[in-house]
RNA sequence: GACCCUGUAGCUCAGGGGUAGAGCACCUGACUUUUAAUCAGGGGGUCGCAGGUUCGAUUCCUGCCAGGGUCACCA
Protein backbone atom coordinates (compact mmCIF):
# COMPACT_ATOMS: atom_id res chain seq x y z
CA UNK A 1 0.00 0.00 0.00
CA UNK A 2 1.60 3.52 -0.82
CA UNK A 3 -0.19 7.11 -0.90
CA UNK A 4 -0.03 8.56 -4.31
CA UNK A 5 -0.70 11.73 -4.80
CA UNK A 6 -3.02 11.68 -1.89
CA UNK A 7 -4.92 8.80 -3.60
CA UNK A 8 -4.78 5.48 -2.11
CA UNK A 9 -4.14 2.61 -4.08
CA UNK A 10 -2.61 -1.01 -4.28
CA UNK A 11 0.68 -1.44 -5.94
CA UNK A 12 1.83 -4.94 -6.52
CA UNK A 13 5.50 -5.77 -6.64
CA UNK A 14 4.90 -7.96 -9.28
CA UNK A 15 3.80 -5.11 -11.46
CA UNK A 16 5.33 -2.99 -13.51
CA UNK A 17 4.66 0.31 -15.99
CA UNK A 18 1.56 -0.74 -17.25
CA UNK A 19 0.18 -1.64 -13.22
CA UNK A 20 1.52 2.07 -12.79
CA UNK A 21 -0.01 3.98 -15.70
CA UNK A 22 -3.62 2.23 -14.78
CA UNK A 23 -3.52 3.80 -11.26
CA UNK A 24 -2.61 7.07 -13.43
CA UNK A 25 -5.44 6.20 -15.08
CA UNK A 26 -7.64 5.60 -11.84
CA UNK A 27 -6.34 8.40 -10.11
CA UNK A 28 -7.59 10.82 -13.62
CA UNK A 29 -10.80 9.37 -13.59
CA UNK A 30 -11.52 9.75 -9.67
CA UNK A 31 -10.93 13.13 -9.84
CA UNK A 32 -13.64 13.34 -12.56
CA UNK A 33 -10.80 13.73 -15.83
CA UNK A 34 -11.80 11.67 -18.81
CA UNK A 35 -8.69 9.92 -20.10
CA UNK A 36 -10.74 9.47 -23.21
CA UNK A 37 -12.46 12.51 -24.28
CA UNK A 38 -14.22 12.53 -27.30
CA UNK A 39 -12.78 15.53 -29.63
CA UNK A 40 -10.55 18.28 -29.68
CA UNK A 41 -9.90 21.41 -31.88
CA UNK A 42 -6.50 21.29 -33.18
CA UNK A 43 -5.53 25.27 -35.08
CA UNK A 44 -1.86 24.24 -35.93
CA UNK A 45 0.38 21.08 -37.16
CA UNK A 46 3.67 21.18 -35.40
CA UNK A 47 4.75 21.60 -38.73
CA UNK A 48 3.10 24.58 -39.73
CA UNK A 49 4.43 26.27 -36.31
CA UNK A 50 7.89 25.75 -36.63
CA UNK A 51 8.27 26.77 -40.60
CA UNK A 52 5.79 29.66 -40.06
CA UNK A 53 6.70 31.44 -36.98
CA UNK A 54 8.86 34.65 -37.31
CA UNK A 55 10.26 36.22 -34.34
CA UNK A 56 9.49 39.83 -35.32
CA UNK A 57 5.35 38.78 -34.97
CA UNK A 58 5.06 36.52 -32.51
CA UNK A 59 1.07 38.06 -32.27
CA UNK A 60 0.17 35.79 -35.59
CA UNK A 61 0.67 32.65 -32.94
CA UNK A 62 -0.82 34.05 -29.79
CA UNK A 63 -3.18 31.67 -29.73
CA UNK A 64 -2.72 27.63 -31.21
CA UNK A 65 -4.00 24.63 -30.07
CA UNK A 66 -1.83 21.69 -31.58
CA UNK A 67 -2.51 17.85 -30.09
CA UNK A 68 0.29 14.98 -30.23
CA UNK A 69 1.80 12.50 -27.98
CA UNK A 70 4.50 13.04 -25.74
CA UNK A 71 7.83 11.60 -26.85
CA UNK A 72 10.05 12.87 -24.52
CA UNK A 73 10.19 15.08 -20.90
CA UNK A 74 12.65 16.90 -19.16
CA UNK A 75 11.08 18.14 -15.73
CA UNK A 76 12.82 20.49 -13.81
CA UNK A 77 10.93 20.87 -10.90
CA UNK A 78 8.63 23.99 -11.48
CA UNK A 79 8.82 23.99 -14.94
CA UNK A 80 9.03 21.22 -17.88
CA UNK A 81 9.40 20.60 -21.26
CA UNK A 82 8.25 18.12 -23.60
CA UNK A 83 8.06 17.44 -27.26
CA UNK A 84 5.12 16.47 -28.70
CA UNK A 85 4.62 14.61 -32.04
CA UNK A 86 1.50 14.49 -34.36
CA UNK A 87 2.36 13.48 -37.43
CA UNK A 88 3.76 16.22 -39.48
CA UNK A 89 6.60 15.73 -36.04
CA UNK A 90 7.86 17.09 -33.30
CA UNK A 91 7.64 20.20 -31.55
CA UNK A 92 8.44 21.27 -28.41
CA UNK A 93 6.29 22.54 -25.26
CA UNK A 94 6.46 24.48 -22.47
CA UNK A 95 5.04 23.81 -18.91
CA UNK A 96 5.20 26.47 -15.97
CA UNK A 97 3.74 26.07 -12.61
CA UNK A 98 3.27 29.90 -12.43
CA UNK A 99 0.63 30.07 -15.37
CA UNK A 100 -0.58 26.59 -14.92
CA UNK A 101 -1.46 26.56 -10.85
CA UNK A 102 -2.97 23.38 -9.30
CA UNK A 103 -3.28 21.34 -12.64
CA UNK A 104 0.75 21.57 -13.79
CA UNK A 105 0.77 18.90 -10.63
CA UNK A 106 -0.94 16.34 -13.28
CA UNK A 107 1.85 16.56 -15.80
CA UNK A 108 3.34 13.95 -12.79
CA UNK A 109 0.67 11.68 -13.75
CA UNK A 110 1.46 12.02 -17.45
CA UNK A 111 3.87 9.44 -19.39
CA UNK A 112 5.84 8.94 -22.44
CA UNK A 113 3.28 8.15 -24.98
CA UNK A 114 0.49 9.66 -23.70
CA UNK A 115 -1.73 11.76 -25.83
CA UNK A 116 -2.30 15.76 -25.09
CA UNK A 117 -3.96 18.70 -26.53
CA UNK A 118 -1.98 21.99 -25.98
CA UNK A 119 -3.77 25.96 -26.06
CA UNK A 120 -1.06 28.47 -25.11
CA UNK A 121 1.66 30.48 -27.43
CA UNK A 122 4.46 30.30 -29.32
CA UNK A 123 7.88 31.62 -28.01
CA UNK A 124 11.39 31.07 -28.93
CA UNK A 125 13.52 29.68 -26.20
CA UNK A 126 16.75 31.21 -24.67
CA UNK A 127 18.28 28.32 -26.53
CA UNK A 128 16.83 28.95 -30.09
CA UNK A 129 13.87 26.70 -30.10
CA UNK A 130 9.97 27.59 -31.04
CA UNK A 131 8.11 26.26 -28.46
CA UNK A 132 4.73 26.60 -27.50
CA UNK A 133 4.15 27.65 -24.16
CA UNK A 134 0.95 26.02 -22.56
CA UNK A 135 -1.82 28.00 -21.06
CA UNK A 136 -4.16 25.07 -20.55
CA UNK A 137 -3.32 21.32 -21.13
CA UNK A 138 -5.93 18.27 -21.51
CA UNK A 139 -5.09 14.87 -21.75
CA UNK A 140 -7.10 13.66 -24.65
CA UNK A 141 -5.31 9.44 -24.82
CA UNK A 142 -3.74 7.45 -21.81
CA UNK A 143 -1.23 5.07 -23.08
CA UNK A 144 -1.30 1.95 -21.05
CA UNK A 145 1.81 0.57 -22.15
CA UNK A 146 5.32 1.72 -22.56
CA UNK A 147 6.60 2.23 -26.15
CA UNK A 148 10.61 2.21 -26.84
CA UNK A 149 11.58 5.79 -26.24
CA UNK A 150 14.75 6.81 -28.78
CA UNK A 151 16.59 10.02 -28.11
CA UNK A 152 17.31 12.23 -30.93
CA UNK A 153 20.19 14.23 -30.77
CA UNK A 154 21.51 16.72 -33.41
CA UNK A 155 25.35 17.16 -33.70
CA UNK A 156 26.19 20.62 -34.63
CA UNK A 157 25.74 20.10 -38.28
CA UNK A 158 22.27 19.60 -37.65
CA UNK A 159 22.48 15.87 -38.73
CA UNK A 160 20.35 13.60 -36.62
CA UNK A 161 21.91 11.08 -34.00
CA UNK A 162 19.35 8.56 -32.75
CA UNK A 163 20.49 6.67 -29.50
CA UNK A 164 18.62 3.60 -28.12
CA UNK A 165 16.84 3.15 -31.96
CA UNK A 166 13.61 0.63 -31.86
CA UNK A 167 15.41 -1.60 -34.30
CA UNK A 168 14.39 -4.90 -33.82
CA UNK A 169 12.82 -6.05 -36.73
CA UNK A 170 9.99 -8.76 -35.71
CA UNK A 171 8.60 -6.49 -33.21
CA UNK A 172 8.85 -3.55 -36.07
CA UNK A 173 6.87 -5.52 -38.10
CA UNK A 174 4.67 -7.20 -35.48
CA UNK A 175 3.46 -3.74 -33.87
CA UNK A 176 3.74 -1.48 -37.00
CA UNK A 177 1.89 1.04 -35.17
CA UNK A 178 4.89 1.85 -32.73
CA UNK A 179 7.42 1.68 -35.31
CA UNK A 180 5.42 4.12 -37.20
CA UNK A 181 5.57 6.20 -34.20
CA UNK A 182 9.04 5.88 -33.09
CA UNK A 183 11.12 5.68 -36.65
CA UNK A 184 9.73 8.51 -38.96
CA UNK A 185 11.77 7.31 -41.88
CA UNK A 186 9.42 4.61 -41.81
CA UNK A 187 6.58 7.01 -42.23
CA UNK A 188 8.03 8.70 -44.87
CA UNK A 189 8.33 5.58 -47.12
CA UNK A 190 4.54 5.17 -46.88
CA UNK A 191 3.69 8.19 -47.52
CA UNK A 192 5.66 7.82 -50.42
CA UNK A 193 4.21 4.93 -51.42
CA UNK A 194 0.68 6.43 -51.26
CA UNK A 195 2.59 9.52 -53.65
CA UNK A 196 3.49 7.08 -55.87
CA UNK A 197 0.30 4.98 -56.27
CA UNK A 198 -1.82 8.15 -56.55
CA UNK A 199 0.56 9.79 -59.13
CA UNK A 200 0.29 6.50 -61.62
CA UNK A 201 -3.46 6.74 -60.55
CA UNK A 202 -4.04 10.29 -62.35
CA UNK A 203 -1.64 9.60 -64.96
CA UNK A 204 -3.99 6.95 -65.91
CA UNK A 205 -6.98 8.90 -65.30
CA UNK A 206 -5.96 11.94 -66.94
CA UNK A 207 -5.22 9.38 -70.16
CA UNK A 208 -9.33 8.22 -70.04
CA UNK A 209 -8.67 4.80 -68.76
CA UNK A 210 -11.13 3.27 -66.63
CA UNK A 211 -9.97 2.23 -63.12
CA UNK A 212 -11.95 -1.24 -62.65
CA UNK A 213 -12.25 -3.92 -59.88
CA UNK A 214 -12.13 -7.28 -60.98
CA UNK A 215 -12.71 -10.38 -58.64
CA UNK A 216 -10.26 -11.50 -56.09
CA UNK A 217 -12.56 -14.55 -55.30
CA UNK A 218 -11.98 -16.70 -58.87
CA UNK A 219 -13.53 -20.08 -59.82
CA UNK A 220 -10.41 -20.63 -62.22
CA UNK A 221 -7.11 -18.99 -61.38
CA UNK A 222 -4.90 -17.63 -64.25
CA UNK A 223 -2.81 -14.84 -66.13
CA UNK A 224 0.52 -15.70 -64.24
CA UNK A 225 2.51 -19.35 -63.63
CA UNK A 226 1.59 -19.17 -60.02
CA UNK A 227 0.44 -21.94 -56.73
CA UNK A 228 -2.73 -19.65 -55.71
CA UNK A 229 -4.53 -19.77 -51.76
CA UNK A 230 -7.73 -21.95 -52.16
CA UNK A 231 -10.34 -21.11 -49.70
CA UNK A 232 -14.49 -22.58 -50.11
CA UNK A 233 -17.48 -20.81 -50.60
CA UNK A 234 -19.92 -22.53 -48.33
CA UNK A 235 -23.43 -21.46 -49.89
CA UNK A 236 -21.97 -22.63 -53.44
CA UNK A 237 -19.86 -25.56 -51.66
CA UNK A 238 -17.05 -24.75 -54.65
CA UNK A 239 -13.38 -24.11 -54.21
CA UNK A 240 -12.33 -20.55 -54.71
CA UNK A 241 -9.34 -19.19 -55.64
CA UNK A 242 -7.45 -16.20 -54.35
CA UNK A 243 -6.37 -14.09 -57.59
CA UNK A 244 -2.93 -14.39 -59.19
CA UNK A 245 -3.28 -12.00 -61.73
CA UNK A 246 -6.28 -9.61 -62.73
CA UNK A 247 -5.00 -10.40 -66.77
CA UNK A 248 -7.53 -13.00 -67.92
CA UNK A 249 -10.91 -10.53 -66.25
CA UNK A 250 -9.17 -7.28 -67.27
CA UNK A 251 -8.82 -8.44 -71.35
CA UNK A 252 -12.33 -9.34 -70.94
CA UNK A 253 -13.53 -5.63 -70.43
CA UNK A 254 -11.69 -5.02 -73.52
CA UNK A 255 -13.48 -7.52 -74.90
CA UNK A 256 -16.43 -5.55 -73.61
CA UNK A 257 -15.41 -2.36 -75.68
CA UNK A 258 -13.75 -0.13 -72.84
CA UNK A 259 -10.59 0.80 -74.94
CA UNK A 260 -8.44 1.18 -71.22
CA UNK A 261 -8.86 -0.21 -68.71
CA UNK A 262 -6.91 -0.46 -65.09
CA UNK A 263 -6.36 -1.96 -61.78
CA UNK A 264 -4.19 -1.66 -58.82
CA UNK A 265 -5.06 -4.29 -56.39
CA UNK A 266 -3.85 -7.04 -54.35
CA UNK A 267 -2.76 -10.62 -55.72
CA UNK A 268 -1.80 -13.81 -54.08
CA UNK A 269 0.78 -16.51 -54.38
CA UNK A 270 1.29 -19.28 -52.48
CA UNK A 271 4.97 -19.54 -52.75
CA UNK A 272 8.33 -18.59 -50.91
CA UNK A 273 8.40 -15.43 -48.89
CA UNK A 274 11.78 -13.68 -48.68
CA UNK A 275 13.23 -10.30 -49.58
CA UNK A 276 11.35 -9.76 -52.62
CA UNK A 277 8.05 -11.80 -51.74
CA UNK A 278 5.38 -11.05 -49.53
CA UNK A 279 2.34 -13.73 -49.73
CA UNK A 280 -0.09 -11.40 -50.91
CA UNK A 281 1.20 -8.15 -52.97
CA UNK A 282 -0.23 -5.16 -55.16
CA UNK A 283 0.11 -4.89 -58.64
CA UNK A 284 -0.40 -3.27 -61.75
CA UNK A 285 -2.18 -3.87 -64.34
CA UNK A 286 -3.50 -2.10 -67.46
CA UNK A 287 -4.50 -3.22 -71.09
CA UNK A 288 -5.20 -0.42 -73.67
CA UNK A 289 -6.61 -1.67 -76.87
CA UNK A 290 -4.87 -0.78 -80.31
CA UNK A 291 -1.79 -0.50 -78.96
CA UNK A 292 1.36 -3.22 -79.13
CA UNK A 293 4.57 -4.02 -77.12
CA UNK A 294 6.37 -0.95 -78.74
CA UNK A 295 3.36 1.88 -77.27
CA UNK A 296 3.45 0.21 -73.81
CA UNK A 297 7.15 0.64 -73.84
CA UNK A 298 6.90 4.34 -74.77
CA UNK A 299 3.96 4.39 -72.06
CA UNK A 300 6.63 2.90 -69.13
CA UNK A 301 9.38 4.71 -69.91
CA UNK A 302 7.09 8.02 -69.53
CA UNK A 303 5.08 7.04 -66.51
CA UNK A 304 8.60 6.37 -64.86
CA UNK A 305 10.32 9.03 -66.17
CA UNK A 306 7.95 11.11 -65.13
CA UNK A 307 7.22 9.74 -62.02
CA UNK A 308 10.63 10.00 -61.23
CA UNK A 309 10.93 13.92 -61.39
CA UNK A 310 7.74 14.15 -59.63
CA UNK A 311 9.32 12.53 -56.83
CA UNK A 312 12.93 13.47 -56.82
CA UNK A 313 12.94 16.92 -59.11
CA UNK A 314 15.42 14.90 -60.98
CA UNK A 315 16.06 12.31 -63.40
CA UNK A 316 19.00 10.03 -61.72
CA UNK A 317 18.24 8.40 -57.81
CA UNK A 318 20.32 6.55 -55.73
CA UNK A 319 19.66 2.76 -54.70
CA UNK A 320 22.17 0.93 -52.41
CA UNK A 321 24.37 3.78 -53.11
CA UNK A 322 24.06 2.80 -56.97
CA UNK A 323 22.87 5.54 -59.49
CA UNK A 324 19.82 4.82 -61.15
CA UNK A 325 19.52 7.25 -64.14
CA UNK A 326 15.59 7.22 -65.61
CA UNK A 327 16.27 9.47 -68.70
CA UNK A 328 14.37 8.78 -71.82
CA UNK A 329 14.99 6.20 -73.52
CA UNK A 330 15.37 3.03 -71.69
CA UNK A 331 17.93 0.95 -73.28
CA UNK A 332 16.47 -2.10 -75.22
CA UNK A 333 17.82 -5.47 -75.55
CA UNK A 334 16.91 -8.33 -77.38
CA UNK A 335 16.58 -11.42 -74.92
CA UNK A 336 18.89 -13.22 -76.94
CA UNK A 337 21.19 -11.09 -77.46
CA UNK A 338 21.85 -10.68 -73.75
CA UNK A 339 21.88 -14.20 -73.72
CA UNK A 340 25.01 -13.93 -76.54
CA UNK A 341 26.90 -11.10 -74.73
CA UNK A 342 26.76 -13.04 -71.01
CA UNK A 343 27.28 -16.64 -71.91
CA UNK A 344 28.93 -16.36 -75.23
CA UNK A 345 26.47 -19.14 -76.58
CA UNK A 346 23.48 -18.35 -79.39
CA UNK A 347 21.00 -20.21 -77.33
CA UNK A 348 17.98 -19.46 -80.23
CA UNK A 349 17.91 -22.50 -82.07
CA UNK A 350 19.43 -24.97 -79.83
CA UNK A 351 17.31 -27.93 -78.37
CA UNK A 352 16.31 -28.45 -74.97
CA UNK A 353 19.46 -30.72 -74.39
CA UNK A 354 21.80 -28.46 -75.61
CA UNK A 355 20.30 -25.60 -73.68
CA UNK A 356 20.65 -27.72 -70.30
CA UNK A 357 24.10 -28.58 -71.29
CA UNK A 358 25.19 -25.33 -71.53
CA UNK A 359 23.61 -24.24 -68.71
CA UNK A 360 25.09 -26.62 -66.59
CA UNK A 361 28.12 -25.82 -67.91
CA UNK A 362 27.42 -22.12 -66.41
CA UNK A 363 27.45 -23.83 -63.24
CA UNK A 364 23.51 -23.86 -62.54
CA UNK A 365 21.24 -26.25 -61.17
CA UNK A 366 17.85 -27.55 -62.80
CA UNK A 367 15.35 -29.37 -61.44
CA UNK A 368 14.34 -32.69 -62.64
CA UNK A 369 13.27 -32.97 -66.55
CA UNK A 370 12.99 -29.33 -66.78
CA UNK A 371 10.98 -27.67 -69.83
CA UNK A 372 12.98 -25.26 -72.49
CA UNK A 373 11.35 -21.90 -70.97
CA UNK A 374 12.84 -22.73 -67.76
CA UNK A 375 16.24 -23.66 -68.62
CA UNK A 376 16.32 -20.39 -70.48
CA UNK A 377 14.75 -18.69 -67.20
CA UNK A 378 17.52 -19.95 -64.92
CA UNK A 379 20.27 -19.08 -67.26
CA UNK A 380 18.41 -15.33 -67.67
CA UNK A 381 18.04 -15.04 -63.97
CA UNK A 382 21.37 -16.31 -63.02
CA UNK A 383 23.75 -15.12 -65.06
CA UNK A 384 22.26 -11.97 -67.36
CA UNK A 385 19.61 -10.33 -64.91
CA UNK A 386 22.16 -9.49 -62.09
CA UNK A 387 23.70 -7.25 -64.36
CA UNK A 388 20.92 -5.10 -65.37
CA UNK A 389 21.28 -2.30 -63.25
CA UNK A 390 20.12 0.82 -65.97
CA UNK A 391 16.48 0.28 -66.40
CA UNK A 392 16.53 -2.10 -69.16
CA UNK A 393 13.67 -2.95 -71.48
CA UNK A 394 14.19 -6.81 -72.29
CA UNK A 395 12.15 -7.57 -75.44
CA UNK A 396 11.24 -10.90 -77.70
CA UNK A 397 10.51 -13.73 -75.52
CA UNK A 398 10.58 -17.49 -76.23
CA UNK A 399 6.92 -18.67 -76.75
CA UNK A 400 7.67 -21.09 -74.48
CA UNK A 401 7.56 -18.78 -71.43
CA UNK A 402 4.69 -16.65 -72.41
CA UNK A 403 1.65 -18.22 -73.36
CA UNK A 404 -0.58 -15.21 -72.91
CA UNK A 405 1.60 -13.42 -75.52
CA UNK A 406 1.02 -12.87 -79.05
CA UNK A 407 3.36 -14.07 -81.45
CA UNK A 408 6.09 -12.24 -82.90
CA UNK A 409 5.21 -10.65 -86.02
CA UNK A 410 8.67 -11.38 -87.55
CA UNK A 411 10.56 -13.91 -85.80
CA UNK A 412 9.84 -17.52 -85.41
CA UNK A 413 9.62 -19.32 -81.72
CA UNK A 414 9.31 -15.61 -80.17
CA UNK A 415 6.18 -13.61 -78.86
CA UNK A 416 6.07 -10.21 -78.08
CA UNK A 417 6.70 -9.25 -74.48
CA UNK A 418 9.03 -7.03 -72.74
CA UNK A 419 10.07 -7.11 -69.36
CA UNK A 420 11.90 -3.69 -67.46
CA UNK A 421 14.56 -4.72 -64.95
CA UNK A 422 16.26 -2.21 -62.90
CA UNK A 423 18.66 -3.11 -60.52
CA UNK A 424 18.79 -6.48 -61.67
CA UNK A 425 15.27 -7.20 -60.57
CA UNK A 426 12.16 -6.93 -62.89
CA UNK A 427 9.65 -4.46 -62.20
CA UNK A 428 7.63 -4.58 -65.38
CA UNK A 429 6.27 -6.93 -67.52
CA UNK A 430 3.95 -6.36 -71.02
CA UNK A 431 2.99 -7.87 -74.23
CA UNK A 432 1.82 -7.60 -77.56
CA UNK A 433 -1.81 -9.61 -75.89
CA UNK A 434 -2.64 -12.68 -78.17
CA UNK A 435 -6.34 -12.67 -79.10
CA UNK A 436 -6.09 -15.45 -81.72
CA UNK A 437 -8.61 -17.75 -79.52
CA UNK A 438 -7.47 -20.03 -81.63
CA UNK A 439 -3.68 -19.99 -80.94
CA UNK A 440 -4.45 -18.85 -77.06
CA UNK A 441 -6.02 -22.77 -76.94
CA UNK A 442 -3.36 -24.39 -78.17
CA UNK A 443 -0.81 -22.18 -75.39
CA UNK A 444 -3.71 -23.66 -73.14
CA UNK A 445 -3.22 -27.17 -74.34
CA UNK A 446 0.72 -26.71 -74.14
CA UNK A 447 0.86 -25.63 -70.35
CA UNK A 448 -1.81 -28.28 -69.70
CA UNK A 449 0.71 -30.88 -70.81
CA UNK A 450 3.33 -29.32 -68.67
CA UNK A 451 0.30 -29.51 -65.91
CA UNK A 452 0.73 -33.37 -66.38
CA UNK A 453 3.94 -33.56 -66.13
CA UNK A 454 4.01 -32.09 -62.56
CA UNK A 455 4.38 -28.45 -62.82
CA UNK A 456 1.93 -27.03 -60.14
CA UNK A 457 2.57 -23.77 -61.78
CA UNK A 458 1.33 -23.99 -64.99
CA UNK A 459 -2.29 -22.63 -66.28
CA UNK A 460 -4.85 -23.60 -66.05
CA UNK A 461 -7.34 -23.40 -69.18
CA UNK A 462 -9.92 -20.89 -69.02
CA UNK A 463 -13.12 -22.17 -71.57
CA UNK A 464 -15.10 -18.45 -70.35
CA UNK A 465 -12.12 -16.26 -71.01
CA UNK A 466 -11.15 -18.57 -74.81
CA UNK A 467 -15.24 -17.57 -74.97
CA UNK A 468 -14.76 -14.35 -74.60
CA UNK A 469 -11.79 -14.01 -77.45
CA UNK A 470 -14.22 -15.69 -79.68
CA UNK A 471 -16.29 -12.89 -79.27
CA UNK A 472 -13.15 -11.02 -80.22
CA UNK A 473 -10.84 -8.65 -78.36
CA UNK A 474 -9.06 -5.95 -80.54
CA UNK A 475 -4.96 -5.41 -81.09
CA UNK A 476 -4.18 -4.87 -77.43
CA UNK A 477 -0.78 -4.07 -75.27
CA UNK A 478 -0.92 -4.97 -71.67
CA UNK A 479 1.24 -3.91 -68.49
CA UNK A 480 1.33 -5.07 -65.67
CA UNK A 481 3.84 -3.22 -62.59
CA UNK A 482 5.19 -4.33 -59.50
CA UNK A 483 4.29 -1.81 -57.38
CA UNK A 484 6.28 -3.01 -54.13
CA UNK A 485 9.12 -3.67 -56.06
CA UNK A 486 8.87 -0.14 -57.84
CA UNK A 487 8.34 1.21 -53.96
CA UNK A 488 11.24 -0.53 -53.12
CA UNK A 489 13.44 1.15 -55.59
CA UNK A 490 12.23 4.89 -55.27
CA UNK A 491 12.16 4.59 -51.08
CA UNK A 492 15.50 2.92 -51.35
CA UNK A 493 14.61 0.29 -49.54
CA UNK A 494 16.02 -3.45 -49.19
CA UNK A 495 13.16 -5.87 -47.92
CA UNK A 496 9.80 -6.11 -49.48
CA UNK A 497 8.37 -6.39 -46.22
CA UNK A 498 9.74 -2.58 -45.52
CA UNK A 499 6.93 -1.45 -48.09
CA UNK A 500 4.10 -3.04 -47.03
CA UNK A 501 2.53 -1.66 -43.59
CA UNK A 502 1.89 -5.32 -42.11
CA UNK A 503 4.20 -7.99 -44.05
CA UNK A 504 3.20 -11.39 -43.38
CA UNK A 505 4.71 -13.35 -40.37
CA UNK A 506 4.49 -16.57 -38.49
CA UNK A 507 1.66 -15.99 -35.88
CA UNK A 508 3.75 -15.61 -32.27
CA UNK A 509 1.62 -18.18 -30.64
CA UNK A 510 2.01 -21.75 -32.66
C1' G B 1 12.85 -27.14 -47.62
C1' A B 2 18.64 -26.54 -46.42
C1' C B 3 22.46 -23.86 -44.04
C1' C B 4 24.45 -19.71 -40.99
C1' C B 5 23.45 -16.01 -37.20
C1' U B 6 20.22 -14.16 -33.32
C1' G B 7 16.68 -14.49 -28.91
C1' U B 8 19.10 -11.67 -21.46
C1' A B 9 14.71 -5.63 -17.98
C1' G B 10 9.71 -1.64 -21.61
C1' C B 11 13.96 -0.32 -25.64
C1' U B 12 19.26 -0.84 -27.20
C1' C B 13 22.81 -4.18 -25.71
C1' A B 14 27.06 -6.45 -22.50
C1' G B 15 28.04 -10.86 -19.72
C1' G B 16 28.87 -15.87 -18.52
C1' G B 17 28.72 -23.42 -14.83
C1' G B 18 27.80 -20.76 -8.41
C1' U B 19 22.45 -14.51 -5.51
C1' A B 20 21.82 -11.33 -13.19
C1' G B 21 24.69 -6.20 -15.65
C1' A B 22 24.89 -1.04 -18.21
C1' G B 23 22.57 3.19 -20.70
C1' C B 24 17.82 5.02 -21.68
C1' A B 25 12.67 4.30 -19.84
C1' C B 26 10.13 3.80 -14.75
C1' C B 27 9.73 5.34 -9.18
C1' U B 28 11.39 8.96 -4.91
C1' G B 29 13.84 13.70 -3.98
C1' A B 30 16.27 18.56 -5.86
C1' C B 31 15.87 22.00 -9.85
C1' U B 32 10.85 27.98 -13.14
C1' U B 33 14.12 28.56 -20.66
C1' U B 34 15.60 22.68 -20.78
C1' U B 35 16.73 19.77 -25.14
C1' A B 36 20.49 12.68 -25.46
C1' A B 37 18.57 18.15 -19.44
C1' U B 38 21.45 17.48 -14.91
C1' C B 39 22.34 15.61 -9.79
C1' A B 40 21.26 11.98 -5.62
C1' G B 41 18.73 7.55 -4.30
C1' G B 42 15.51 3.24 -5.75
C1' G B 43 12.41 -0.65 -8.07
C1' G B 44 12.11 -3.93 -12.14
C1' G B 45 14.19 -10.42 -14.99
C1' U B 46 10.59 -17.65 -16.20
C1' C B 47 18.09 -14.98 -19.41
C1' G B 48 12.58 -17.66 -26.13
C1' C B 49 10.29 -22.79 -24.69
C1' A B 50 11.10 -28.00 -23.29
C1' G B 51 14.27 -31.84 -22.04
C1' G B 52 19.37 -33.65 -20.86
C1' U B 53 24.41 -33.43 -18.45
C1' U B 54 25.82 -31.47 -13.50
C1' C B 55 25.87 -30.98 -6.41
C1' G B 56 24.33 -26.61 -9.22
C1' A B 57 22.42 -24.43 -16.04
C1' U B 58 20.77 -18.16 -18.04
C1' U B 59 25.72 -20.18 -19.50
C1' C B 60 27.33 -26.72 -21.97
C1' C B 61 24.34 -30.49 -25.12
C1' U B 62 19.71 -31.95 -27.83
C1' G B 63 14.98 -30.79 -29.65
C1' C B 64 11.32 -27.17 -30.55
C1' C B 65 9.44 -21.94 -31.40
C1' A B 66 10.24 -17.11 -33.45
C1' G B 67 13.20 -13.55 -36.25
C1' G B 68 17.18 -12.07 -39.63
C1' G B 69 20.37 -13.54 -43.64
C1' U B 70 22.02 -16.82 -47.74
C1' C B 71 20.38 -20.54 -51.00
C1' A B 72 16.44 -23.46 -53.11
C1' C B 73 11.47 -22.49 -54.88
C1' C B 74 9.34 -18.33 -57.20
C1' A B 75 8.05 -12.91 -61.33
Amino acid sequence: MKIFCGYTMEINELNDQRARRREELNYFESLGINPYPYEFRKTHSAKEILSNFRDENPELYSNVSIAGRIMTFRRMGKATFCDIQDESGRIQVYFKKNDLGDSYDLLKYLDIGDIIGIEGFVFRTRMGEITVHTQKFIILCKSLTPIPVPKIEEDESGNKIIHDQFSDKELRYRHRYIDLIVNPDVRDVFRKRAKIISYIRNYFDNRGWLEVETPILQPIYGGATARPFITHHNALDIDLYLRIADELYLKRLIVGGFEGVYEISKNFRNEGMDRMHNPEFTALEIYVAYKDYFWVMELVEDLLNSLVKYLFNNEIIVYNNIEINFSKPFARRKMFDLFKEYTGEDLKDKTEEELLKIGKKLGLDFPESPSRAKILDEIFSEIVQPNLIQPTFVIDYPIEMSPLAKKHRSEQGLVERFELFINGFEVANAFSELNDPRDQRARFEEQAKLRAKGDEEAMVLDEDFLYALEVGMPPTGGLGIGIDRLVMLLTNQNSIRDVILFPQMKPENL
